[in-house]
RNA sequence: GCCUGAGUGGCGGAAUUGGUAGACGCACAGGACUUAAAAUCCUGCGAGAUUCAACCCUCGUGCCGGUUCAAGUCCGGCCUUAGGCACCA
């Protein structure tokens, strides 16, 4: 066994004492690499199995790329504002500098010992007041440029906490952390306005290299969706309000409106009749909770307020509503309901037994020998479909066509001013002499079946009304002659229905019957709509928006889900904001030269009565500085702040004039590779795309894009297979114990090794010995005198092979697969005695990025003096991959049935009679006619047989 | 409910644009070395049928169907699972 111990300690001192992997930022001369790690908080408890995982990815990409030539940035630091310190703080009554700064010397140890190829003299925290001295100053900007504002909002509100929270810090309406529960207050917040980067966030994602689910929730979250405004009088007042809807084509089905319960005009409109009833209700919704609010959603709730509001598509008036289905924060806090068209509306209307009113029937077109010809006259009919249950069994009444051998429901036309109930119990007693039947309902939406019926040579073009009953008995008259030619009676079981039955209607109408109905929210074609009518929901959408902005009651409208970014904590542990209010009320923000505005000491750390801590620094509060006087802020800024930015200042962390150097940010940015964990997709992601791209437009950052190319790492679970946590503690594991017991380098190659970088994977332990004993069979085929400066043809190809997949694997993360080729060259070194020295270097070259220590410690044997970390990555030739013949295999209809060997160059009959003499084929080609033989030039031949 | 992914041996996982499924590793089994064990080296290892044995044969990438000379890979419909969103009008 090599001694890891003693080589990693050697080669860690000297990287140290060599300043090897120090970044010389100004040297222009060799192509840049920007290898980012998503920054940890320094907990307490150290480094934890995944953390390594990521790091180990961008390291290996990083020393690939510093041997190929580049110079490469890959710098390490500490998101170190955060919760725990907080907390420490309150228990303990001491700054959490201190707490926080031990904790950082723990993980930077642990990180050392891993042998990262950090450069440590550009360390950051975001808790140093030299760092966030700059987030202070880009936030001054933000505000400077109207993008921080202090508006009057409702938040999330946690008590327990004593402060509020993101949307992204909600779950559930529990707070993210502790999960405590969280409830809307009104407050005047600091927030910042991240929905004017809304479109240029969107735009932005089709730029970047990263994974489609991370972009897509990205997308979700900033949740576009384009509609209208409708603007809907109050009758008998001079008010109207404006509602937000993606289906302004429905607006003649709207049968009432919703407003939020905190909608302003409420009070204002509400008769006095329903004073009481509509203030009790408000009183109900603002105690809720959020979590209430959610467990409680199953059933709809609300009070009709009393006025009425004027529909400007045909002028009827519609009873307003309040309910906390519709929400204050989102669109205009008021929406017009078209139950017949919307779940939620719909489940409304029925609870309040409001009118419902169809204005989009499904449109079913036939199609093959059923579909609509051109050359053919078009009759309407109006039918209905009688969907009638057995009395005692589980199943319907079908008829079975005997001529065309289909199986339907009873169907009929509906003739004069007969209604569909009359019709279908006629056409029952008609078809199938059944007497005894109820009729229970029919459905609440028609719909339109168009097709061509061959045997009469017209296309149909019937609206269909569906009726639902049953039979009371068996009861039953003879039928005519004529009808009993025609079809049998048949009892179809009601889980056989969707299988047997003959049309796309009669399906569509069993599916309605047999379950719950609900709203209608699929495309169709426009009815009881007036000018709309005929039209399908896209055209009827553009039709509308025209007519309403003709006259004047809408407008198209363009609507986010993401809101004001609020900016504000009642904590402590935060970057203090700039910001003094002066005596008059007004607004203050500090001189660039009093940045940075550092955290006072204080006795008592808790924040009282909700408030935040910093109200306890008395002194500090008092602003008074060239004449003006004022209150400071007591809020801070909240964790994801000084994360927002902190790429750019790795570029020039110590630059006092300037965040960063603008000459540096050109050269260095974008981050080329961004590796972190998935549970960023959106918050810290997000808000690092904002920030850019304000510094952006400002010129002061020089991409639009900070991160060229992300990837997540998945997560190591515990060797059950559940995540590592307090759950199962004895499956977790400790990464400082693998490098304690095993050494960096294997805990490095077993992460690897592991499977996708992307995917999670559970812990093996018996999995990291096999990598221990992987580079311990490399260390003594170093040591056995193997190595000669010979050449040796039977390692060429696969030294050449191993190179470009080695090569080709890093650079598109595949590592365990590189890993794996690395293995087999071993396995073929093994069996040859001649291990020639040029192959030996190159190998080393291609593990030293997976195991940076023991490669150091074999380029030493190998005769260099030098590190290996700037030695020049392999070359492979790309003629020596080439095979000169190959196997390649023999189908006879599909099926591998022989192995012909082909040199490369051989042609095309060559190989044809090769394969069609192959032994084995010839026994499953004998006696059979030869169809046809394919050949695939150097991958496969296949011949098919009759 | 909606949006993303993912389902391959005992296990982790490999398989270019469709072209010999199971690379590599782990586990397991056998052998060599050893007084013995460990370590190391070599060999085997999807399931089944058959055979003294080898070849050979059948089945096999979540399920059902389709396209193709050829499907883990493409298409349609399901099932399971992980993550995200969730009264967003």
């Amino acid at each position: 066994m090599y001694n890891f111990e003693k080589i990693e300690k050697k080669w860690r001192k000297y990287w140290e004492e060599n300043k090897t992997f120090k970044t010389d930022i100004w040297d222009f001369s060799k192509p840049k690499f920007y290898a980012l790690d998503m920054f940890p908080y320094p907990s307490g408890v150290g480094l934890h199995a995944g953390h390594p995982e990521g790091y180990t990815a961008t390291d290996i990409v990083s020393r690939m790329k510093r041997m190929q030539g580049y110079n490469v940035l890959h710098p390490m630091g500490y998101d170190s504002f955060g919760l725990p310190a907080e907390q420490y703080a309150v228990k303990t009554g001491n700054n959490p500098n201190g707490f926080t700064d031990a904790n950082i010397e723990t993980f930077t140890e642990q990180l050392k010992s891993i042998g990262f190829d950090y450069d440590w003299s550009r360390v950051i925290k975001t808790s140093d007041p030299k760092f966030y001295k700059w987030t202070q100053w880009i936030f001054k900007q933000l505000y400077l440029d109207g993008y921080a504002k202090y508006i009057d909002m409702p938040v999330n509100w946690c008590e327990e906490l004593g402060t509020v929270l993101s949307n992204d810090e909600v779950i559930d309406g529990k707070s993210e952390r502790g999960g405590f529960p969280v409830v809307r207050r009104n407050m005047k917040q600091w927030v910042i306005d991240q929905v004017a980067f809304a479109e240029r966030l969107l735009a932005g994602l089709d730029e970047v290299d990263w994974p489609e689910s991370t972009k897509e929730m990205q997308r979700n979250w900033i949740g576009k969706s384009i509609g209208a405004h409708v603007v809907f009088k109050v009758k008998d007042t001079d008010k109207e309000f404006k509602v937000f809807t993606t289906r302004c084509d429905t607006l003649f089905g709207a049968t009432y409106c919703v407003m939020a319960p905190e909608h302003e005009l409420v009070d204002m409109i509400t008769t006095d009749d329903k004073k009481d009833e509509v203030e009790a209700y408000k009183k109900l919704c603002a105690t809720k909770s959020d979590l209430e609010r959610t467990e409680l959603n199953k059933e709809k709730t609300g009070v009709f307020i009393g006025a009425y509001a004027i529909n400007p598509v045909n002028n009827k008036e519609i009873p307003i509503y309040i309910s906390d289905y519709v929400l204050a924060s989102y669109g205009t806090g008021a929406i017009m309901a078209v139950p017949a068209h919307d779940e939620r509306d719909y489940e409304f209307a029925k609870k309040f037994d409001i009118p419902i009113i169809q204005v989009l029937a499904k449109n079913i077109i036939g199609s093959g020998d059923s579909a609509i010809r051109e050359d053919r006259p078009i009759t309407e009919r109006e039918v209905v479909n009688a969907i009638i249950k057995h009395p005692t069994e589980d199943k319907y009444l079908c008829v079975h066509n005997k001529k065309f051998n289909w199986i339907n429901f009873v169907m009929g036309g509906i003739e004069g001013d007969e209604s569909p109930t009359d019709a279908a119990i006629r056409e029952v007693k008609e078809e199938t002499g059944y007497t005894d039947i109820i009729i229970d309902k029919e459905l609440e939406f028609l719909y339109f079946d168009n097709f061509y019926q061959a045997q009469k040579e017209v296309n149909r073009h019937i609206t269909c009304h569906t009726v639902v009953g049953k039979l009371n008995s068996l009861e039953r008259i003879e039928i005519s002659e004529e009808e009993q030619a025609i079809a049998d009676v048949e009892w179809i079981d009601s889980n056989e229905l969707l299988k047997v039955l003959s049309t796309e209607a009669h399906r569509y109408d069993a599916l309605r019957a047999l379950n719950d109905e609900g709203a209608y929210t699929e495309d169709g074609t426009h009815i009881n709509s007036g000018f709309l009518d005929g039209l399908n929901e896209e055209e009827a959408i553009d039709t509308m928006i025209s007519w309403l902005e003709e006259n004047n009651c809408g407008s198209r409208q363009v609507n986010y889900r993401m809101r004001e970014w609020i900016f504000a904590r009642q904590r402590y542990w935060g970057e203090p904001m700039p910001i003094v209010y002066l005596e008059d009320g007004s607004i203050h923000i500090l001189d660039d030269n009093e940045l940075p505005l550092v955290l006072p000491e204080l006795k008592d750390y808790k924040g009282h009565g909700g408030k935040a801590p910093l109200e306890n620094a008395v002194d500090w509060k008092k602003y008074d500085h060239k004449g003006i006087k004022g209150v400071r802020e007591v809020s801070t800024m909240p964790g994801s702040a000084g994360s927002s930015w902190y790429f750019l200042r790795y570029i020039d962390p110590d630059n006092e004039e300037e965040f960063a150097n603008q000459e540096l940010l050109k050269h260095w940015m974008p981050v080329d590779l961004y590796i972190g964990g998935p549970e960023h997709a959106v918050g810290h992601l997000m808000y690092s795309r904002i920030w850019n791209n304000y510094l952006y437009d400002k010129g002061l950052s020089p991409v639009k894009e900070p991160f060229k190319k992300l990837v997540h790492q998945g997560m190591i679970l515990g060797s059950n297979g559940i995540k590592m946590g307090k759950r199962y503690p004895e499956f977790a594991v400790n990464p400082l114990d693998i490098v304690k017991n095993y050494g960096a380098d294997t805990l490095r190659l077993y992460e690897m090794f592991m499977g996708p970088l992307e995917a999670s994977k559970p812990w093996n332990q018996q999995g990291v010995e096999g990598a221990q004993k992987f580079l311990d069979r490399v260390y003594r085929l170093y040591e056995s005198g193997k190595i000669k400066e010979e050449s040796n043809k039977n390692l060429e190809k696969i030294y050449h092979q191993t190179v470009k997949k080695v090569t080709d694997d890093f650079e598109s993360l595949g590592f365990n697969t590189a890993i794996s080729q690395m293995m087999i060259f071993i396995n073929a070194v093994y069996k040859e005695d001649v291990f020639p020295l040029e192959y030996a270097e190159g190998f080393v070259k291609l593990l030293n990025p997976v195991a940076p220590h023991i490669t150091e410690e074999l380029w030493e044997m190998l005769g260099h003096n030098e590190t290996i970390a700037f030695a020049s990555w392999p070359t492979y030739d790309e003629a020596k991959i080439i095979e000169d013949t190959k196997e390649i295999a023999v189908q006879v209809n599909g099926k591998v049935r022989a192995t012909i060997t082909i040199s490369i160059d051989e042609d095309e009959d060559s190989i044809k009679n090769k394969a069609l003499k192959a032994e084995n084929v010839l026994k499953h080609t004998e006696g059979k006619e030869i169809v046809k033989v394919i050949v695939i030039k150097g991958k496969i031949v296949n011949i098919v047989v009759k």
